[in-house]
RNA sequence: CGGGGUGUAGCGUAGCCCGGUAUCGCGCCACGUUUGGGACGUGGAGGCCGUCAGUUCGAAUCUGGCCACCCCGACCA
């Protein structure tokens, strides 16, 4: 089997770009910084929406939508967050247009249009949802509230990447309110545990769960939950956050509740979202110079059939005999497609579908046919088979569970060998420079020492992972005490 | 916003140093032969060489401005 990618990607940038052009996922807009996702990207997105929306019902949670401005009054009303996103955001000021009187044909904002109070477009909802919320809970009785939102949000970021960072990105944000704090801590538990979930058994992509620092914390969240992934590259990718934010919009918007005893309180909030940005992290674990190799519970078609033949009569011989077999597959809840497109041959449908991650092939031709056979390809592993006829939609359900299965360890295996333990500065560099990866080490607990080491190297803390087990030891910057090693990474 | 690079047909490119109206491959169209890993033959269509100005008899090529994109930084939950 060829590789189909060029070897023009001078680094694992250009080579993720291709990946991504070529696959048919998406293109960069002409809009500043925005992102098409094409058909194909937007069908794995389908697949992660349904998957996740199915997991969040099954956790007690309604969806909702909320608006996509944000006045400014209300967005500065939680100190904290407005000040994490006043950098990266876009704001509406007018609200018309008019024909520009110097340049015929053109239009310009008429001054006369400024709105009062400027709006935000949505950097995160928590502000507006807060806001709603207070006219939503008088009482234990309204609570918990759990909410979930599939929306766009933008963020006026520097430099973008598709998928991993675009000026518009798509998402979904949990906002949820609860009675008391531990009950809102279990829920933002509980819901990393929902990702750490999704994103290990249906994306194959091993993480590590943690709380963030101080430094990396959500912007007005009191402890931030993650989970954490390796790259092909070394690199880490923070896949999904989950936001104990205590009682500080509940503050910030005055939303208070009278529990069974008639006594007033504030109450407490969780936060929790994953993004567009899962299918970069599906791309950065998972290809190959082949292109897209997608997990068989997120592929938008799971099977592709490729028929080989000479001539039209030979094509009705062998479509008869796979039309059962479409049928055997789909009752089965797989989604296939017999690609008889007689305009382009066989060896480029094989290419195309490899390209685009299809996890499956099976191919048929005369020579399978009066054997009994059909020629079987699994796309993780780039190997094909002749296997008997008889039994094959079984055999090809069994196969994409088994492709599930070894792409995930494949990925974990990856993931264990580039982390590395270190016990020094120096160890630390060398490690981080030679091989990247997750790297393991003492912290002395402190933001300084960590912005320190992030200002030398570009590593940051990733996690502090929540299996942790305690260890004595000193710290790898400032020989201080340490209880713990935290994980150290370069990251997206 | 800094540092580097690139803009030539739908895509990828040669030509630029050393000025004379553009090369090659893929793709596309037609016909024929083909079809077990991106088929082959023959014929054909497709370009104001990113843009504006300058130098010159003459600019893809030299000079200057501008624009766009890419990579590396700065920035980023």
């Amino acid at each position: 089997m060829g590789k189909f990618l060029t070897t023009r990607a001078e680094n694992y940038s250009e080579w993720y770009n291709e990946i991504v052009a070529k696959a048919g996922l998406a293109e960069h807009s002409a809009v500043r910084g925005c992102m098409v996702i094409k058909p194909h990207g937007y069908g794995i997105w389908e697949k992660m929406q349904q998957n996740l929306d199915r997991m969040f019902k099954e956790t007690g949670h309604v969806n909702a939508y909320f608006p996509l401005f944000v006045p400014k009054s209300l967005f500065e009303a939680e100190e904290k967050n407005a000040e994490g996103f006043a950098k990266e955001c876009a704001i509406v000021t007018h609200y018309r247009l008019k024909a520009d009187p110097e340049n015929p044909g053109k239009l310009m904002v008429d001054p006369n249009a400024k709105l009062e109070e400027e709006l935000v477009i949505r950097p995160t909802s928590e502000a507006i949802i807060w806001n709603t919320y207070k006219g939503w809970i008088q009482s234990y009785r309204d609570l918990p509230l759990l909410i979930n939102q599939w929306a766009n949000v933008v963020r006026w970021e520097m430099r973008t990447r598709l998928f991993l960072r675009t000026a518009e990105f798509l998402w979904q944000e949990g906002h949820t309110a609860h009675a008391t704090k531990q009950e809102a801590v279990e829920e933002t538990e509980r819901m990393l545990d929902v990702y750490a979930d999704f994103v290990e058994n249906y994306m194959a992509v091993p993480v590590l769960r943690g709380i963030k620092t101080a430094n990396e914390r959500f912007a007005g969240a009191d402890e931030t939950y993650c989970i954490e992934a390796m790259m092909q590259d070394g690199k880490a990718l923070q896949a999904g956050t989950s936001h104990f934010l205590g009682q500080n919009f509940a503050k910030a918007f005055d939303v208070k509740f009278a529990d069974a005893t008639g006594k007033l309180d504030y109450v407490w909030a969780t936060s929790w979202g994953v993004s567009t940005r899962l299918i970069g992290a599906l791309i950065m674990t998972h290809s190959d110079d082949n292109g897209l190799v997608l997990p068989p519970k997120l592929a938008p078609l799971q099977v592709a059939i490729v028929p080989i033949h000479k001539g039209d009569e030979e094509l009705k011989t062998i479509s008869e005999k796979i039309e059962p077999v479409v049928k055997a597959l789909r009752a089965k809840g797989i989604s296939v497609k017999y690609d008889n497109d007689d305009k382009s041959r066989p060896g480029w449908k094989f290419a195309e579908y490899e390209m685009k991650g299809v996890p499956v092939r099976l191919a048929m031709g005369m020579r399978d046919l009066a054997a009994g056979n059909i020629e079987l390809a699994r796309r993780d592993t780039l190997t094909k088979e002749v296997v008997p006829f008889e039994g094959i939609a079984d055999r090809v359900e069994k196969l994409l569970e088994q492709i599930q299965h070894d792409m995930f360890e494949k990925a974990k295996k990856y993931r264990d060998e580039g982390s590395h333990h270190v016990n020094s500065y120096e160890e630390f560099k060398k490690v981080l420079d030679e091989k990247g990866g997750f790297i393991y080490a003492h912290w002395d607990g402190t933001p300084e020492t960590e912005e320190k080491i992030k200002n030398e190297t570009k590593a940051t803390i990733r996690c502090i992972p929540l299996d942790n087990k305690l260890e004595d030891g000193s710290c790898i910057y400032s020989g201080k005490p340490s209880k713990q090693r935290v994980v150290f990474a370069r990251a997206y």
